[in-house]
This record gives C-alpha cells, sequence and structure tokens, in this order.
DNA sequence: ATGTTATATAAGGCAATCATTATATACTTG
DNA sequence: CAAGTATATAATGATTGCCTTATATAACAT
C-alpha cells in the first residue's frame, strides 16, 4: 500500500467538507446526475452549483460527459483518491433525512 | 452501522484538512506528546499550535492530561468520529517526508 | 438567424479561517 | 513570594471560501 501525499489527502478533505458537496459526492457516487437536475434538487443557485462542480473536476474527482445541451456528472472511480472518498461517504448514515429528502425530489424534476 | 450525520463528518474534515493537523492527528494517534514538543516539532508558534489542539478537543477528537506543568495530547479513540479518523490517516503514505522528519525532530526535543 | 435553455466563468462582497502579537493563568523552583 | 516555564486566550489582520450578480458560450428549436 502506497498510501497517498498530505497534500492529495488535504485537497480531497477540503472539498468534501462542506455539506453540500458531501452530500453531493454521495449521489454522484450511485449514478450520474445532470447539472440543472443537481440546481433543482440541492436548491443552490445555478453558479453555485457549476462552481462546486468545477472543484471536484480540479481534483480529478468527477467524469464529465456532454450530451446535448446537458452535461452530466459522476463520481470517478478511477481518481487516485477514490478510496478515501469512498471511506469518506461510506461513513454517512445511510438514512440521513437530507440524503432521502434529495433522492426523492430527483424523481420530481425534468430538466 | 449507524453511521455519522453529515454535520459531524464536514466538522471533522473541517479538522484535518489543514497539513497540519492531519500530521499532528497521525502522530497523536501513535503516542502522547506534551504541547511543546509539538511545537518544537512543527516549528509553529505556540498559539498556533494551542489554537490547532483547541479544535481537536472542541470537537472530541483529543483527551487531554495534565502533568506537572505541561499538558499531554493523543487521540481519542473513544471519539465517535474514531473510525473515520482513522480511515483518513490510514490513508497516509507511511513514509511520507514530513512525517519522518516530524518523528525524527520529536527525539531530539527535550521541553 | 433569433430566441431559449443549459452551463461556465468572472467579479465583487461577506463570513470564516489562520497566524501573529499581546496578555493571562498556572505550576515550579529558588 | 518572586522569577521562570508551559500553556491558554483574546484581539487584530491577512487570506481564503462561498455565494451572488452579471456576462459568456454552446446547443437546440423555430
Amino acid at each position: 500500500m502506497l498510501g497517498l501525499s498530505t497534500e492529495k489527502i488535504t485537497e480531497t478533505l477540503k472539498i468534501l467538507h462542506d455539506p453540500t458537496r458531501l452530500l453531493l459526492m454521495k449521489l454522484l457516487t450511485e449514478k450520474e446526475y445532470c447539472v440543472c437536475e443537481l440546481v433543482g434538487m440541492f436548491e443552490v443557485s445555478q453558479p453555485a452549483m457549476s462552481q462546486h462542480l468545477r472543484k471536484y473536476k480540479k481534483a480529478g474527482l468527477v467524469c464529465e460527459e456532454k450530451r446535448g445541451q446537458w452535461r452530466y456528472y459522476c463520481f470517478n472511480e478511477a481518481c487516485e483518491q477514490h478510496i478515501l472518498v469512498e471511506q469518506i461517504i461510506g461513513q454517512l448514515d445511510d438514512n440521513d433525512e437530507q440524503l432521502i429528502k434529495l433522492r426523492s425530489k430527483a424523481e420530481a424534476i425534468t430538466c
């Protein structure tokens, strides 16, 4: 086991220490979402969501796919930090109220 | 497995996203240190170290023991977030240069 | 081509974080 | 008790982070 550098770990924790980004990452490990869905689910502004996603992208945490006028994001399972990320979100209570609400909202959204 | 709340996880990540506090936590899981040792090892000011330790303490991450004029700190293995913390520091490369330097400095310090 | 929708980027403001300087507390030693 | 050492706390200032507003880009529809 080689392990990660201090810098890589702190970079990852800086990204996931935000509640929106922590829950968002949990969802992105389960399936892909397009930006407009995420904006609706989290009730944040479109630029705010876009900036959250940019942080993930800069750290290599997500895959991005453009289809039509939409961009879909999901967790990049091949990233260097994938075990760390999986362990962190694995600590989340699966019955977390916010998570349940987010998932139910997702179903109601059509971009 | 119950899991932790979003707030508890983000609180913990906020504490460990700082490189000094990440490495420091790694050391505190191995053995106890007094504040003056830590100040010498990390080459930070005494108040800065004291404030780092206060953050740990506020989050319940450390045990504190006063012996003589020294205060010794170590990881609180009974804390709610102990698995999360152990997983995060478990990702650290054990041969991390900074870690090796810190440990060798520790031996040279006598308060 | 024009308008509309989806998304990104840039610029600005406010709040949180981190280190520093200064001061306080508490124990120890003479 | 006075001086010294270890530690904590408070106040200030600089930096960073996150959101907002405004604007740009790109795909699609008419």
